[in-house]
DNA sequence: ATGCATGAGGG
DNA sequence: CCTCATGCATA
C-alpha cells in the first residue's frame, strides 16, 4: 500500500576525503531498448492533460517516416542567427519551412576559445534579467580557462525519498523508484540539519529519526510511478556540508540593485536541526484550495500524516512564497543559487532556482532543495542588511558542445517519433538521426531531455481544460506555473 | 525561462 | 543506453 509512508532516511553527512561527486542516480527496470509499446508514456498523457498524448496509439511505425524535411538540406550554421525562434511551441509548431539546420559542428566539440563564435546576448528585456545576468556572466564566460574539473560542480546529494502515488497527475510514469544515494562530501564539518523554519502556512515539523538507509526503491515490479507529484511522497531533506576547503566561499555581489548581501554570507551558520520541518500537514490534508492545474485528487488516501513528506501543494505553496520572499529581499535566481553554495557548499545555477520555482523539478529533486531554500530564505531574511562578502567562485570550465539549434520542422519529427516511441531503439535512433540529418547523439540526448521533461512536473498546458489538442502539445509555455505573480 | 548538454550511477 | 540532476547558453 501505499502507505508506505517511509519514513525518509537521512544520512548525515560523512565526509569523504576525495569526494568526487556523487549524486543521485536510479534506474529503472524498464528495458533498454526498443520501445515494444508505447508505454505509459502514452498513459500519463493522456491522463494528465490531454494534451500531449494526443494519440495514445503506439504504433511502431517506422521513425523514419517523417515526411518533413526529414532530409533536405542541412546547413550547419551557427546558433548565432536567431533562427530557432521557436515561440514556445515547440512541440509541434511545425513550420511549413522545410529546412533543416542544425548547429552543430560535427562530433567535436568546438572550443569556446574562439568564444563560441557567436554569442550575442540580447539586450536584456526581462525584468531582472540583467541582474542575474551580471552574476552569471562573471561565474561563467570563461570556462575555458582552467582545465576541466569538476571543482565544486556537482557535489550535492542529499536524500530524498519518496515514491509512489497512484494519483499521480502528470505522471504515471513507468518509473518509481527512487533511489537516494547519499553522500556527502567534503566535508570538514558537519552540519546538517536544516533548521527549522517557521514556514508558511503550514510549516510541519517532524521529529523522529530515520534511520540512514538507503531507501527503498521499489523498482522491481510494483513501480508506481514515480512523481506522484501532488499527491504524496515523501521527503528528505538534509543537507551536508561542505564548505570544506575552499570550496564553497562566499560570494558576493559586487552590489545589485537592491542588495548585495547575500545571506549567509560566508559561512556561519550552521544551524543544525535535523528533523524539521516537512509537511505533515494534518492528518487528511487536501484541502488546500489553490490547485491550479486540474489536478486530481488525490486518490482518496495519502493522507499520511504528517512526517516527512511534503505534498505536492506544500512544494508548490513553498515555491510561490519562495520566489515572492525571494523577489522581495531582491535577490535573483542567481544569488540564490551561489549563496546556497556558501550556505551549504552545493552551488546551483539560476536554472535549478527557476525550475524549483516554476516547479518543473522532479517531485523528488523538489523536495530536495526545498530544505535548503527554506534555509536560505531563512537567512535571506534575518540578514537582510548585512553585507556579505563576496566573492565568487570561479567557474570551471569544460567545453561544452555548442548548443545544436534543431530546427522546428525537425522538432516536430522528432516530436512526432516521440508520442509513437518515447523510447526509441538505438538502431531507430541512429535512422531517424539520419533522416533528420542530426547526430546521433543530439536525436538521443533529444529523446532523453524530452521524456524527462514529460516527468516533470509543471503541468505543461496547465490544464487545459480543453483538451484536447488534436495536436497534443500545447505551448508549454509558462503562466501555468505560478498564476500569481 | 528553456533548450540542449554533461555526467554520475545503474544495467 | 537509460534516468536524473544540473547547468551553460540562449531566446
Amino acid at each position: 500500500m501505499r502507505a508506505a509512508t517511509s519514513q525518509c532516511p537521512m544520512l548525515s553527512l560523512q565526509e569523504h576525503p576525495a569526494p568526487p561527486k556523487q549524486r543521485l542516480g536510479r534506474n529503472v527496470p524498464t528495458h533498454s531498448g526498443q520501445c515494444p509499446i508505447p508505454r505509459p508514456a502514452v498513459q500519463h498523457i493522456s491522463q494528465l492533460s490531454k494534451k500531449w498524448g494526443g494519440g495514445g496509439g503506439c504504433l511502431l511505425r517506422l521513425a523514419h517516416s517523417l515526411s518533413e524535411a526529414v532530409a533536405r538540406s542541412n546547413h550547419v550554421h551557427q546558433p548565432s542567427s536567431a533562427n530557432e525562434r521557436r515561440s514556445q511551441a515547440e512541440s509541434r509548431a511545425i513550420s511549413p519551412a522545410p529546412r533543416v539546420m542544425a548547429t552543430t559542428a560535427s562530433n567535436h566539440y568546438n572550443i569556446l576559445t574562439s568564444s563560441a563564435s557567436i554569442v550575442h546576448s540580447e539586450p536584456g528585456s526581462m525584468q531582472q534579467a540583467a541582474a542575474y545576468r551580471d552574476a552569471q556572466t562573471l561565474l561563467q564566460n570563461d570556462y575555458s580557462l582552467q582545465s576541466n574539473s569538476h571543482p565544486l560542480s556537482h557535489a550535492h546529494q542529499w536524500i530524498t525519498a519518496l515514491s509512489h502515488g497512484e494519483g499521480a497527475p502528470w505522471s504515471s510514469s513507468p518509473l518509481g523508484d527512487q533511489d537516494i544515494k547519499p553522500s556527502v562530501q567534503g566535508g570538514g564539518r558537519d552540519d546538517m540539519h536544516n533548521s527549522s523554519n517557521n514556514n508558511l502556512q503550514q510549516q510541519q515539523q517532524q521529529h523522529q529519526p530515520r534511520p540512514p538507509h538507503l531507501v527503498h526503491q521499489s523498482h522491481g515490479n510494483s513501480h508506481h510511478d514515480a512523481r506522484a507529484w501532488r499527491t504524496t511522497a515523501a521527503t528528505a531533506h538534509i543537507p551536508s556540508m561542505a564548505t570544506s576547503n575552499g570550496q564553497s566561499l562566499i560570494y558576493a555581489q559586487p552590489g545589485f540593485g537592491v542588495n548585495g548581501l547575500i545571506p549567509g554570507s560566508g559561512q556561519g551558520m550552521h544551524h543544525h536541526s535535523l528533523r524539521d520541518h516537512e509537511d505533515h500537514h494534518s492528518p487528511h490534508l487536501s484541502d488546500h484550495g489553490h490547485a491550479p492545474s486540474q489536478h486530481q485528487q488525490q486518490g482518496g488516501h495519502h493522507d499520511h500524516s504528517d512526517e516527512d513528506t511534503p505534498t505536492s501543494d506544500d512544494l508548490e505553496q513553498f515555491a510561490k512564497q519562495f520566489k515572492q520572499r525571494r523577489i522581495k529581499l531582491g535577490f535573483t535566481q542567481a544569488d540564490v543559487g551561489l549563496a546556497l553554495g556558501t550556505l551549504y557548499g552545493n552551488v546551483f545555477s539560476q536554472t535549478t532556482i527557476c525550475r524549483f520555482e516554476a516547479l518543473q523539478l522532479s517531485f523528488k529533486n523538489m523536495c530536495k532543495l526545498k530544505p535548503l531554500l527554506n534555509k536560505w530564505l531563512e537567512e535571506a531574511d534575518s540578514t537582510s542588511g548585512s553585507p556579505t562578502s563576496l566573492d565568487k567562485i570561479a567557474a570551471q570550465g569544460r567545453k561544452r558542445k555548442k548548443r545544436t539549434s534543431i530546427e522546428v520542422s525537425v522538432k516536430g519529427a522528432l516530436e512526432s517519433h516521440f508520442l509513437k516511441c518515447p523510447k526509441p531503439a538505438a538502431s531507430e535512433i541512429t535512422s531517424l538521426a539520419d533522416s533528420l540529418q542530426l547526430e546521433k547523439e543530439v536525436v538521443r540526448v533529444w529523446f532523453c531531455n524530452r521524456r524527462q521533461k514529460e516527468k516533470r512536473m509543471t503541468p505543461p498546458g496547465g490544464a487545459l481544460p480543453g483538451t484536447e489538442d488534436v495536436y497534443g502539445d500545447t505551448p508549454p509555455h509558462h503562466g501555468v506555473q505560478t498564476p500569481v505573480q
